[in-house]
Order: structure tokens, then C-alpha cells, then sequence
DNA sequence: ATAGGGTTAG
């Protein structure tokens, strides 16, 4: 069962999403959708009077849902006669994007008569910009007050681990609907309290909104039975209920079964939005199924989630993660409206294969159009520093992080410099940021170091990074391996063997390695040391074959990596065995020559096995991409594109 | 307009 994902079984629909017959799926079978907006009366005598202004309205609250403010502006200025409403619209682009609280106000202060939309929204771009203690004063200036402003300060308080506070509230809330439950049963979840998200859900008046967000929360505890349970009990739905689906198998490592529950979605006749391809093409990327990215590409690209920044911006992300960066790029090139997620995961997916020149100019063409990055932007600009050694530009970029973009450094960043300076082997610069660092460093911070002194043979700082790193993560088994590495390393076999035993008094476990590959739109698994593939012999055979090219041209096997106390014979066959080898043995037997062969992994690349995949992808001439835990490594003529460094 | 679903990073 494990070794054949057989993506063969379309998981995917037969017929395709049917986005022309918009209305046709409101009363299928088994699912209704519930509407939110009511579609009320077609025509009321001054609806006819005022056409123009409503059509211009929904015009400009497209705009500004597509993100696309400009045109939304280009028809505000151009409608002669404006209404509440028209303005509304313009300011609820600021509210959901966030991050121009002044120019919001600007626009809020020229609404000729502000209404309780008006000040709601401006709660809303309060508390996204400033928090909810500015929220909560805004909300006290306000004359005129209803449900959907308290909401809007309930959610804030629940959103930011605030529960006692948001209790206190909606005690004290005039009245309350399906919103002001839901908020409450999302906020405990938040808060890690499913007990009394399960009493407000069972307290709450039956609605979609609460029961999704209980689904959602059942999902976030890993409780998949009861939200499934509950999902198939409600007999009224939406989209978003679906989506909380989709998203809670993808979260709970079920992948396939999303792609299942998005066909049976689609056969419904529920069209999926850019939400659902967000989660179904993350799922994708976990299991590294790059035909059926392919298959959900071209779903997409005969529909109108085209022109949806959300669906591409997951179909570049795929892309990248299944290791075809050049179709990322293309789709990137082709996207009309980016948003700064788009760039963030074009930017990184360049900095993560490597392409550290490519990850840069993109930074740079990125800040010339005015977009301003985030924390995520950073991480993925200093690991493309590092990929191109140039420290000194890491440096600067992690400084005016702060003082330029007002970004504040997160344990990510410091890992990222630590990183930085291990490979260019400034091993005490790294230490010496480690001890300034603002907040306790957590364990990738050392993990990191760790790596950096086995490469560089710095036994005295693996020490104080193992020593830190068991502390901080007691079962992480890097703290030991690496650390025996680093005193294999430097041919300190006491020390070696000193750390083994102290590994096995810990109990600490290793966890399996195992390695897949995807051929004929088959994903095959291989563990180490493989015994149920059917294909072993001839895989074996292969790689014996492999072995003694291997040797010829110069390989030693690394011992180092075989971590049992066996001879050296015996080593060597384990070696070989490693699921990586078996993978890449087995790529290079069923796929044909120039073919590049994609692996991936569940552990970082063992040293022995990033050694041996260069000579194999020199000897077999071919291109071998290798994904581990960290990033991607490309093998070709010999060289990976990480230098040896990883 | 307020809620429930979400991509980048980890």
C-alpha cells in the first residue's frame, strides 16, 4: 500500500468546475449552499433612478475584492455622483489590506456622511493596523453603535489571546447573531481551549458560521473524526465549510484525503474558490505530486481563478516545491496582480534552490514597484545571501530590516544568520549573536550552529551548541548525531563513541529516514534498507553497477554516516541501502536519459548519499533534484548547488 | 461591514 500512491485513480473530478452555470449548484443533492447576501427585490422604482450609482458601487467593491485599488479609484473619481456606499467601498480596501491606517483616515475624514458601515470598516483598519487597544478606543468614540461593531471588537480581543476580555463583551453585547458565536468559538480554539469552544458551540443558536468554525477547531486538535462527523451531520453548507474541510486534512498530514473531498466538492457542483485551491495545491506540495499540480493547473487555467492572486500565487508555491522552478517563474511573469505573498514566494523559491543572484534582483525589483516586504521577505533575502556567500550584504540586509522597513528580527532570522556566518565558517561571530539575541534562541537556532561546526571541524562550539540544543529539545536526535559527526570529523573516535551512548541512554529516536520519487504519475516510497519494493533486485543490481563507477572515478564511502557498529563491509551495504540511493536508482531506471530525476525526502541529506548523488549524476549525466527537510539540492556534472553546504 | 476557510515562512 505504501510504496504506490497510485495518483492514477483520478482524485480529481471528471468534468471540471462549471463556473459558467455560476447559480445552477445552490439546491443540489446533499449539499445546499446558504447565501449570505440576500438577492431582494429586483426592482425597486428608485433602484432604476439610481442605477448608475449602484452598478458604479459594485463595480468598485470588485475592484477593490480583486486588490486591484487603482481602478477602483479611476471609477470613484469618475462617478459624478457618490453615495455613503461608493465610499464605503474605497475604504474597505484598506481594511483589508492593512498598513495604510493614515490614508484611511485621510479618506474616512472626507466622507461627507459617514454611516455605521463607514465607522465599522475604520474599527476594522484600527485594529488591523494598531491593534485592538486602539480598536477599543475608536470604539468608544463612536455615536452610533451595532452588532457588527461590537463584533468587530469581540473578534479583536478573541484574536489576540484576550479571551476574558472578549467574554466580558459579549456579555455585555446589546444582541448578538451568528457572527458574535462564532467569533467566540474561533477565539477559544485560538486560546488551545476545545472545552469551551465545545460549551459556546452547544450554547450557540444553530448557524453555519459556528459550526464551521467547530469543524475548524476540531481540525486544529487533530480530532479529524469529530470534525468530519459534524461536517456530515450539518445539512445546510457553504463554501467556506468546505474549505475548513480541506484546509483540516491538508493540516492533519491527510492530504489525499482533501483531494478526495475536492472531488466529491466539485461533482456537487460547489465551484471552489481561491481558498480551496490554496489548500488542495499545499496538499499537492506535501506529497510532492507534481502531476496532479499539473492536473489542478489546468483546471485552473480554464477558469476564471486565473485572474485570482490567491490560486496562483499556491500554483507558483507548488511549483517551486515540487522543484520545477522554471514553470513557477513562468506563471509569476504571466500573473497580472501580484500581492506581496506572490513575490514572497517567488522570491524564496529562488533563495531555497539556490539561485541566490536571481532570489536578489528579484528583492530589488520587487521594492522598485513599490511593495513593502514583510518578515517572511527577509527570511528568504538573507538565505539568498547565503547561497551566494556574501555575508557582509546578509548582514546589511538583516539591519536595515529594522531600521529601514521597521521589520523586528523573529527566531527565523536568527537562524537564518546563523546560518550565514556558520558556512562562511565565522563560527564565532554566530555564537557572539546568539548570546545577544533578544528572546531565548530555540533549538533550529543551534541545530543550525550545529551544522556549521561539523563542516568547519569546531569540536569546542559543537559542544556548547549540542549541549544547548539538548536542553532546549531534548528529543531532537540532531543534538547527538551531529555532534558525533562533528568528532568523527576530526578522527576523535573516543568522543564518537562516548556520544552514541549518551544517545542511547537518552532514549532519543531517529526518526526513520525514507525517500519517493514520482514516476509515470506513480509516487514510489522507499525506506532505508528497503525490503518490500518489488523492483529491489533489479535496483540493487543497479546500484552494485553504480557503486563500482563510483569507486573508479574516485568515491570513498563515508563511513561516518553509517551509525551502527558493524564492519566496514557491512557498512558499505547499508550505506548503499539508504532510501535516497534506492530512490535515485530507481529514477534512473524507469525514467529516460535527460530526464531530470526529482527526490524527496522526510530527513536532511546524509552526507554519504549528497557525496555519492554527485558522482552518480556525473557518471549517469543526468540532472537530480533532491529535496530534504531544509532545501533543494541540484546535482549536475558532478556539483550541487548547495557548495557542500547544507 | 462584523464571522467561519487561506497562500509565503516554519
Amino acid at each position: 500500500m505504501r510504496h504506490f500512491r497510485n495518483l492514477r485513480s483520478s482524485i480529481l473530478p471528471a468534468a471540471p468546475p462549471s463556473y459558467a452555470k455560476a447559480r445552477s449548484f445552490s439546491t443540489t443533492q446533499h449539499t445546499q449552499i446558504a447565501t449570505n447576501s440576500s438577492p431582494g427585490p429586483a426592482t425597486r422604482p428608485d433602484a432604476i433612478r439610481h442605477w448608475d450609482v449602484s452598478a458604479a458601487n459594485k463595480q468598485i467593491s470588485r475592484y477593490v475584492r480583486a486588490g486591484d485599488l487603482d481602478s477602483a479609484l479611476r471609477l470613484f473619481n469618475a462617478t459624478p455622483f457618490k453615495t455613503t456606499v461608493t465610499w464605503n467601498s474605497i475604504l474597505a480596501y484598506y481594511a483589508e489590506k492593512g498598513g495604510k491606517l493614515g490614508d484611511a483616515q485621510k479618506l474616512f475624514d472626507r466622507i461627507p456622511e459617514p454611516d455605521v458601515v463607514s465607522c465599522n470598516t475604520m474599527l476594522v483598519c484600527y485594529l488591523r493596523d494598531s491593534g485592538v487597544e486602539a480598536a477599543r478606543e475608536f470604539f468608544h468614540k463612536m455615536t452610533v453603535k451595532d452588532v457588527a461593531s461590537w463584533n468587530t471588537l469581540v473578534t479583536g480581543f478573541a484574536r489576540s489571546g484576550r479571551m476574558r476580555e472578549a467574554c466580558d463583551l459579549f456579555e455585555a453585547m446589546p444582541e448578538r447573531n451568528c457572527v458574535s458565536w462564532s467569533a467566540m468559538v474561533a477565539g477559544h480554539v485560538e486560546a488551545g481551549d476545545l472545552g469551551n469552544a465545545e460549551k459556546c458551540f452547544s450554547a450557540a443558536p444553530e448557524s453555519v458560521p459556528a459550526w464551521t468554525a467547530m469543524i475548524s477547531g476540531y481540525m486544529k486538535f487533530g480530532k479529524v473524526d469529530l470534525a468530519e462527523k459534524l461536517f456530515w451531520d450539518m445539512r445546510v453548507k457553504n463554501l467556506v465549510t468546505w474549505n475548513a474541510m480541506l484546509a483540516g486534512y491538508v493540516e492533519n498530514c491527510e492530504a489525499s484525503d482533501a483531494l478526495k473531498l475536492f472531488r466529491v466538492m466539485v461533482e456537487l457542483g460547489v465551484r471552489p474558490n481561491g481558498t480551496s485551491f490554496c489548500s488542495v495545491l499545499l496538499g499537492i506540495s506535501n506529497l510532492s505530486a507534481l502531476s496532479l499540480g499539473k492536473q489542478v493547473h489546468q483546471l485552473i487555467s480554464k477558469s476564471p481563478m486565473m485572474e485570482d492572486t490567491t490560486a496562483c500565487t499556491s500554483l507558483i508555491s507548488m511549483y517551486c516545491k515540487c522543484g520545477v522552478l522554471d514553470d513557477a517563474w513562468r506563471l509569476f511573469v504571466e500573473m497580472r496582480r501580484k500581492d506581496l505573498v506572490t513575490w514572497n514566494a517567488m522570491i524564496s523559491g529562488y533563495a531555497q534552490h539556490g539561485a541566490g543572484m536571481k532570489a536578489l534582483s528579484l528583492f530589488d525589483q520587487m521594492k522598485e514597484e513599490g511593495n513593502k516586504p514583510d518578515w517572511i521577505t527577509f527570511v528568504a533575502v538573507i538565505t539568498a545571501c547565503n547561497h551566494v556567500g556574501l555575508v557582509g550584504l546578509g548582514v546589511q540586509h538583516f539591519e536595515s530590516m529594522k531600521t529601514d522597513y521597521s521589520v523586528e528580527a523573529r527566531p527565523d532570522h536568527y537562524t537564518c544568520m546563523v546560518d550565514l556566518f556558520g558556512r562562511a565558517g565565522k563560527l564565532d561571530k554566530a555564537v557572539e549573536l546568539i548570546k545577544g539575541m533578544p528572546f531565548p534562541p530555540h533549538a533550529p537556532v543551534f541545530g543550525t550552529l550545529l551544522g556549521a561546526c561539523r563542516v568547519h571541524k569546531n569540536v569546542e562550539i559543537a559542544e556548547f551548541a549540542s549541549q544547548n540544543l539538548r536542553r532546549v529539545d531534548p528529543a531532537n536526535a540532531a543534538g547527538y548525531v551531529q555532534l558525533a559527526n562533528a568528532y568523527a570529523s576530526v578522527n576523535r573516535w573516543d568522543q564518537v563513541s562516548r556520544v552514541r551512548r549518551l544517545m542511547k541512554e537518552s532514549a532519543v529516536v531517529k526518526q526513520p529516514g525514507c525517500s519517493w520519487t514520482e514516476v509515470g504519475k506513480v509516487v514510489h516510497e522507499f525506506r532505508s534498507c528497503d525490503r518490500l519494493h518489488p523492483d529491489l533486485p533489479s535496483i540493487l543490481e543497479k546500484l552494485g553497477e553504480l557503486g563500482k563507477k563510483m569507486k573508479a572515478a574516485g568515491y570513498v564511502p563515508e563511513f561516518e554516516y553509517a551509525l551502527h557498529d558493524v564492519g566496514d563491509e557491512v557498512k558499505e551495504q547499508l550505506l548503499l541501502g539508504h532510501s535516497e540511493k534506492l530512490a535515485i536508482a530507481f529514477g534512473l531506471m524507469r525514467t529516460v536519459g535527460g530526464v531530470a530525476i526529482r527526490v524527496f525526502k522526510n530527513l536532511r541529506v546524509c552526507g554519504d548519499c549528497h557525496t555519492a548523488t554527485k558522482y552518480i549524476s556525473a557518471i549517469e549525466g543526468r540532472e537530480i533534484i533532491v529535496r530534504d527537510t531544509t532545501r533543494f539540492h541540484h546535482f549536475k556534472d558532478g556539483k550541487c548547488s548547495c557548495g557542500d553546504y547544507w
